[in-house]
DNA sequence: CAGGATCCAGACGTGGATCCGT
DNA sequence: ACGGATCCACGTCTGGATCCTG
């Protein structure tokens, strides 16, 4: 068990130390056994991360670095681009995120430590490697698009019209599944005030969204 | 996977069933192995008789045979009488259970199935034996205390007295840690509106009450 | 001997994400 | 290519109770 970073610098030198690691290595230095079966660890390598950079928010809905207020995220790259939506948090429901400041997207996304890991479909995790990492705060422009996004999404969960919740709606925000398949359900009331059952939700980032993070962080 | 008992003749059917039967000869018919150590099986035997029985409700806050209102309890007996205290359901915090007759405590103990087990410190748990069964409806006189009890206790824990929760109070119904062990706490309002940690409690019946309830059942 | 302490199982929710079929 | 589906870990909570020491 590592302990929490006290400070930020702290932080980005833990974080320098890890990259160019391979996961074989990383996990070698911290006794944790390599998964065999990429499909069943889908995970895995970002608690691997959390535990070497000391996280400590275990599955609380706060940031991973929480004296710092500072999140985690790895993001996986293929040619240095992401290749993938980036999950954010749970919808709460019933919705209880008052506004964009107090919610649980904003608290998330405030100030992220992006760690980029090498993506290689046919390359077994072992070999693969963790990238630089950056440490990005969002800004006033981002913002406004990410709080008009989540302004609406949680509208439409606020008044239950759970039809109305597809991906397809969002500019950077999106809300999708999450859960373990789509055969599990929460009782939820509807825009009529009826017991309906649907499956559990969460916030996702578009890979738009990290593509320009990324694009941005070159320019520094 | 044994179904759920469609009406109350069914259910006592089954009972009278296993009644006789060593936990050896029930779990073998289930399949389910017998444990090793008793003090790492403190449920374990209740939970055999739910599943032989058919019971549904899982870790719900519902009675165990749903359709029927029927909370099923097994009872240690020493020499025909009850060995322990008897837990009823965990304290809701906050409180959330406006009146009696809305309780949970209510809702467990209105209609109870009580298995009577043989508990012998000293005999192996494949050896001891499952014993009658009587189903047993609240009556008005027992209500009356319960509910003094309940509205005693349930009033200091709405106040967030909990200094003054301790299992000391209450006739029939008193109150008692309900957790791992002493060092796992909740945060709760006190009576002054700050937040405090308590160790997680529950509601048990005392042993007088359960003997009350065997020696009423030898009238019949 | 009873009040406080403890033990196991299973459902559930959140957090870590990537998979995969159209 | 991306919207919907899925996979693991783990902490928490409730329900099943009995243990154990002063």
């Amino acid at each position: 068990m590592i302990a929490a970073p006290k400070t930020v610098d702290e932080l980005l030198s833990r974080a320098e130390q890890i990259c160019g690691l391979s996961f074989a290595q990383l996990a070698g230095h911290l006794e944790i056994p390599l998964p065999l079966d990429p499909v069943n660890a889908k995970g895995w390598m970002g608690q691997l991360i959390e535990n070497a950079l000391g996280a400590t928010s275990g599955s609380r809905p706060v940031p991973d670095f929480e004296a710092l207020g500072i999140e985690l995220k790895t993001l996986p790259l293929i040619q240095d681009l992401p290749k993938e939506s980036t999950f954010v948090c749970s919808t709460p429901i019933p919705n209880v995120d008052k506004s964009w400041r107090e919610s649980r997207v904003y608290d998330k996304l405030k100030k992220v430590l992006w760690v980029f890991i090498e993506y290689d479909k046919y390359k077994p995790i072992s070999h693969r490697r963790i990238g630089k990492s950056i440490l990005w705060t969002m800004d006033s422009q981002t913002e406004a698009i990410l709080k008009q996004d989540w302004e609406e999404l949680t509208e439409k969960l606020a008044l239950g019209k759970f039809d109305e919740l597809s991906a397809h709606h969002g500019q950077y925000l999106q809300i999708r599944p999450k859960a373990s398949s789509s055969q599990v359900f929460i009782d939820v009331l509807d825009s009529e005030g009826q017991r309906v059952k649907i499956v559990p939700k969460g916030f996702y980032l578009r890979t738009s969204f990290t593509k320009e993070i990324i694009l941005g962080s070159l320019n520094k």
